[in-house]
DNA sequence: ATAATCCTTCCATTTAGTGGAAGGTCAAGA
DNA sequence: TCTTGACCTTCCACTAAATGGAAGGATTAT
């Protein structure tokens, strides 16, 4: 399969899957003589797993380290565990923060008129 | 007040006040002869400014946008608003992104033994 | 005078791709 | 057989918001 089909069944772009290529994240698993990256069952779903991995906001690093572990054969669950406990840590952290901006901002947001006079409450919490 | 100060004023570092300048975000009120760049009251306060929209993460197009209305004295409080609005819809949205990513990851990782053998439901949920 | 601490500009790097240009390849139709 | 269109290739630039570092000039303290 060449490259936009491989693209295709993956759910990505050429130019995702050329950048995952380039990156050595996920290698074609051949070329033909003229230059044409080759892609098996196996290469694809190697990408159809980073495609999953990176809906997960896992990390390019991440996904690295989530598909060496997909590979072998002999992985201790454990290891997967910890990587995704530390990813779900930060996505936890990430979300308080947010939560926190949110509930500020809405504040600002109801404290101003919202009309043609200049007097901001957002503007002045800013200064 | 040459950059080192106006940037712990301002609590930011060097290196962003110097990039603020770069692109036109906040410029210097002047510069000596021998070229350092120098802050007045009026510059550090919008380098305070654009420190807490930034803290409110406000994009830096955001920032310019409100440091328009914020120099602008005969604005009206609604443009202010719609910025903020904007901005704080845009915040929700990632929160619950954010949120139904830590719901699912949170089962995964519930599921997995996190033990010696390799079989784990995190690696099987992605593949 | 000299050393330490500023400051300057310029370039590279980060993340995870995306866009586009210039050009080679392949399959189908006239 | 030629051509057209849809592929594919590589390479370079760009995104956001800084940050790190190098090379060298300016200022300040001892």
């Amino acid at each position: 399969m060449n490259i936009g089909k491989a693209a295709n069944q993956a759910g990505l772009s050429t130019k995702t899957v050329r950048y995952y290529a380039d990156i050595d994240l996920v290698l074609p698993s051949s070329r033909t003589q003229t230059g044409y990256r080759n892609y098996d069952i196996s290469s694809i779903k190697k990408l159809i797993f980073v495609k999953r991995a990176r809906s997960f906001d896992f990390s390019i690093k991440e996904c690295r380290e989530l598909l060496g572990l997909y590979e072998e054969k002999n992985r201790s669950s454990s290891d997967v565990r910890k990587i995704a406990i530390h990813h779900l840590e930060e996505i936890k952290r990430k979300e308080e923060d947010l939560m926190k901006l949110r509930i500020e901002l809405d504040h600002l947001v109801n404290a101003c008129a919202g009309d043609d006079r200049p007097d901001c409450p957002i503007i002045d919490y800013l200064s």
